[in-house]
RNA sequence: GCGAAAGUGGCGGAAUCGGUAGACGCGCUGGACUUAGGAUCCAGUGGGGCAACCCGUGGGGGUUCGAGUCCCCCCUUUCGCACCA
């Protein structure tokens, strides 16, 4: 059999014989670019669908397998759009500038202007060979002036609406990127880029994005958007909200100084203690210092009767005036060494308390008593006021700290089989319970308290409810030279003055000395010809900001630009933007869970707010592909086992190799590349090949083979054929349940159990000694067109159609040719599988049951009646004896 | 520490709603065709047992007629966040 099929071929000499994807995939890739076939005129038609992906930046080693697994899952999810009659545009572009791209300029030692150019040029090449859907006629990169202009257009919009602001501020610097990072580009104290590099603290002018405006919509949105649950979880957890209480803590001044000891301070607060909660919340009646109200944040402001400290940053305003004159000394290295280190590393958790005694006190509203204040760095700045109140019985850094320096412990709230006096041994407890020891609110839950207590200090004044996020505003400046400049000029007489529109962009020059230095400004900063400039508003001379935007800025509205990028005059055009957006199917990485695609939130709602687009939310799904690994190792440079798309390709084919990409494990999670694994893929290829050359050539008849070649209208001649020229009911059967299962896997990006489906149906119709019809080869070609485009197309022009195969529909399911007529069911007696039976697909329960017990090999296990008999239609019968 | 996901043959992985565990593929074994096979085709392939059967989805309990799937406890791995009051 498998000769005569290879003499059918060939006896069509004019047409290759044997598959060979290596001519193939030239010949539609070049034809698909001649017909502009992947190109939709964005302005007419219907059903306009916006395939997005994740935009790479080109490195210099070429495409990466993860760029390849990503952008192929996201290309067949377009391409399926494409066969179900959608227009579908899928573009891509090149997220240029930035400190990767600039970081390997610097290593190569050629400029960024020249190599990422060359860069991006080896991407196109090898974008084209893996074959994606792709309309260059609207691709863009970020380092395209056409382009940042509108980024610094963007910049503007935000500076209008109050957005943006300049504030000194302590950042992270990385002494190896000489750039301040986002605190999302600290991995553990260590700059992302270099790991091992400790990251700095500095204090510097910086540019900032108020995100923080925005976390509250930024968090509610979550609950409706369609994600993957685990990017929204890892931004849920970003914007970190928490809710709790602003307590007003009054400072009474110094105490003698005698009292740093343990022992006195302990007297004190307990004392104060045990009259606790009969006082007013306004205090002891002492006359505060006036410039010492230490508003504190606190979640649990049910504790606050087991308060007996506060503790402030160390970089409190209030810390100067609240030491004491002898501990000045101490104090102040204290608060420079905490300053030297990076804002990450004080973020450590295993870290063991330090902390120095201010020798002032503060009055705890609720019990009156004095409590001692600290200054430790373990309290941030950033978060809250600066400033907490200890509980040590239930929170367990503060019981850490108060074990430490010896600082009182009282228990406030009582759990499960504990009482006020249950001892707190070894650790806070931060568990559920009732209050005590806190006078009348001795007794409330945890929650009940939370409200009282709130409530009573209210009452006073002394307290108010808020709401605090982890979020901080996105620092945006940068003090590299491979950016966008900031459009801002400095004007001794102005102020600070926005560069006018019809300036931008405000281009990056080109200098040989991009080399950042150690100074904190950037290489823009050493070029006075290029910073000197009239101030727009005086004329006088004036000085260009000379940092650049973060390249999360660039990447935050590039899907705005892609419709619209022969346009001068607009950022994006509004009427292709109602049209195209939001994007449609989105696909990316969760790498940038919280970077870029909460920053795109952020600049889709501002421009949203300003009237630029009638949507607030960029993307209608997100979903997150997953990691590819090598032979159960992560894929890395230094262990060489890196996989270089070309050379699959060139050996397998695009198509076997995208297939197999999809085929290694789920797309959401990524898998396990083995080399020996993509040759099950490439044989199911070739017995596609084969079926479909057979089959046609046994409709035409073999005798005319040859005598109409390619062209072939596909009018089945007289079949010379001996077998029956009528499609298999069995087979049919099968492939209709495959276009099903094939289609409901495409929708939800279960592109492995769509290539097994496909793999099934191929073992069905290769067994036994028939030859395939058409009928049942056709429609699988359309099923394969998404992961294998070029034989699909090559296959589909054989079979005689004139149109591409993306244009010829998904094949339409039937369900009356799917539907079984005979099924097994299950037998089971207690649950264990004794049988199966025959049955007609419409089996009462009665027959089911008559047949299962009429089986030997069940009989056996039943005696008696049984007591009870299930019946799962289609399924099983189980019968409990 | 917190959060999320996961743990299934020799391997990658299926099982979409609590209903046949191991689809599909790799690998392996045997066979056919062969001068030859790292080609192609056919058959087999979770473990144990001659068989009837028994065991089997990280471990231990539970719910159920029935559990990979649900509940409780524990172990392990991966990823994310990490002194956020």
């Amino acid at each position: 059999m498998t000769v005569s099929r290879t003499q059918s071929l060939a006896e069509r000499p004019e047409e290759q014989a044997s598959y060979d994807p290596a001519a193939i995939e030239r010949k539609w890739q070049e034809r698909w670019t001649e017909t502009r076939a992947n190109s939709p005129d964005l302005w007419k038609g219907e059903r306009p669908f916006y395939q997005l992906m994740m935009f790479p930046y080109p490195s210099a080693e070429g495409l990466h397998i993860g760029n390849v697994f990503a952008f192929t899952g996201n290309d067949i999810h377009g391409r399926f759009e494409r066969l179900k009659g959608h227009r579908v545009f899928e573009p891509i572009g090149f997220d240029a500038f930035g400190i990767h791209s600039e970081n390997y300029a610097l290593k190569v030692g050629i400029h960024p202007m020249e190599l990422i150019p060359r860069n991006i040029e080896n991407f196109r090449r090898q974008l084209r060979r893996v074959g994606l859907m792709v309309d260059w006629t609207h691709q863009l990169s970020t380092t395209d002036p056409a382009y940042y202009k509108w980024t610094q257009w963007i910049f503007l919009q935000l500076m209008n609406k109050g957005l943006a602001y300049k504030k000194q501020a302590a950042v992270n610097w990385c002494p190896e990127c000489k750039t301040v990072l986002a605190n999302e580009q600290v991995i553990a104290g260590e700059c992302e880029r270099h790991p091992g590099v400790k990251v700095e603290q500095r204090f510097l002018e910086q540019w900032f994005f108020r995100i923080t405006d925005y976390a509250e919509r930024l968090l509610q949105d979550l609950d409706w958007i369609d994600w993957s649950e685990s990017t929204k979880t890892a931004q849920r957890n970003w914007i970190g909200k928490s809710e709790g209480a602003e307590i007003e803590f009054a400072g009474c001044g110094m105490r003698d100084a005698g009292s740093g000891t343990a022992e006195s301070r302990e007297r004190k607060a307990e004392s104060r203690n045990d009259v606790g909660g009969e006082d007013s919340p306004s205090g002891t009646g002492r006359i505060p210092h006036p410039a010492s109200r230490i508003p504190v944040f606190t979640t649990r402001p049910d504790t606050i009767f087991g308060a007996t400290y506060l503790v402030l940053a160390p970089e409190h305003p209030l810390v100067p005036e609240l030491t004491a004159p002898e501990r000045r000394a101490e104090m102040r290295a204290y608060v420079e060494r905490a300053g030297k280190q990076d804002l990450v590393s004080r973020k450590i958790t295993e870290r063991e308390k330090t902390g120095v005694f201010t020798g002032a006190y503060a009055v705890n509203p609720a019990t009156g008593a004095d409590i001692p204040i600290w200054v430790a760095d373990y309290v941030l700045m950033e978060y809250g006021t600066g400033a907490i109140m200890a509980v040590p019985g239930h929170d367990e850094r503060d019981y850490e700290f108060a074990m430490k320096f010896g600082l009182p412990i009282v228990r406030v709230v009582a759990g499960e089989g504990q009482s006020a006096d249950t001892p707190l041994e070894g650790a806070a407890y931060t568990g559920d319970g009732r209050l005590v020891n806190s006078g009348r609110f001795d007794g409330l839950t945890v929650t009940e308290g939370k409200t009282a207590i709130i409530d009573w200090l209210a009452e006073h004044g002394a307290a108010k409810r808020v709401v605090n996020y982890r979020l901080h505003d996105w620092c945006i400046s940068r003090q590299r030279y491979w950016g966008p400049p900031i459009p801002v000029i400095y004007c001794d007489s102005c102020g600070v003055q926005q560069v006018p529109e019809k300036d931008l962009p405000v281009l990056l020059p080109y200098i040989e000395d991009f080399r950042p230095d150690d100074t904190g400004v950037s290489p823009l900063a050493r070029h006075e010809e290029w910073y000197r400039v009239p101030c727009p508003e005086c004329g006088k001379m004036a000085r260009r900001e000379t940092d650049v935007s973060d390249t999360f800025l660039d990447s935050a509205w590039y899907f705005l630009r892609y419709p619209s990028t022969e346009f001068d005059a607009v950022p994006f055009d509004p009427a292709l933007t109602t049209r195209w957006l939001p994007v449609d199917s989105y696909i990316g990485g969760n790498e940038h869970a919280v970077l870029h695609l909460l920053y795109t939130r952020f600049i889709t709602m501002v421009l949203h707010d300003l009237g630029y687009v009638d949507f607030d939310e960029p993307f209608k799904t997100f979903r997150a592909h997953g990691l590819i690994i090598r032979e159960g190792a992560k894929m890395s440079k230094s262990r060489g086992n890196v996989v270089n798309p070309d050379e699959y390709i060139e050996q397998w084919g695009a198509d076997a190799f995208r297939t197999y990409l999809m085929f290694l494990g789920p797309f959401e999670e990524g898998g396990d590349f083995r080399d020996r694994g993509i040759s099950g893929v490439r044989r199911f290829l070739d017995r596609l090949w084969a079926s479909v050359h057979e089959a046609r050539d046994a409709g035409r008849g073999m005798r005319d083979a040859g005598a109409d070649a390619v062209d072939g209208t596909a009018s089945p001649r007289a079949a010379a054929s001996p077998e029956p020229r009528v499609p298999s009911p069995e087979v049919l059967r099968k492939l209709h349940q495959t276009i099903k299962k094939v289609g409901d896997d495409l929708e939800r990006l279960s592109y492995n159990t769509a290539i097994a489906a496909m793999m099934e149906y191929m073992n069905v119709l290769r067994a036994g000694e028939r030859t395939p019809h058409v009928a049942e080869v056709e429609p699988l070609v359309q099923l394969v067109a998404p992961f294998a485009p070029h034989i699909a197309e090559e296959l589909w022009e054989r079979l005689g159609h004139a149109e591409s195969v993306f244009d010829s529909g998904w094949p339409a399911y039937d369900e009356a040719l799917a539907a079984e007529e005979m099924i097994e069911l299950v037998v089971q007696v207690n649950g264990k599988v004794r049988g199966r039976v025959q049955v007609p697909v419409d089996v009462t329960e009665d027959q089911a049951v008559k047949k299962a017990l009429a089986e030997p090999s069940v009989a056996k296990f039943v005696t008696g009646v049984p007591k009870k008999v299930i019946f799962v239609p289609g399924r099983l019968v189980n019968i409990v004896v």
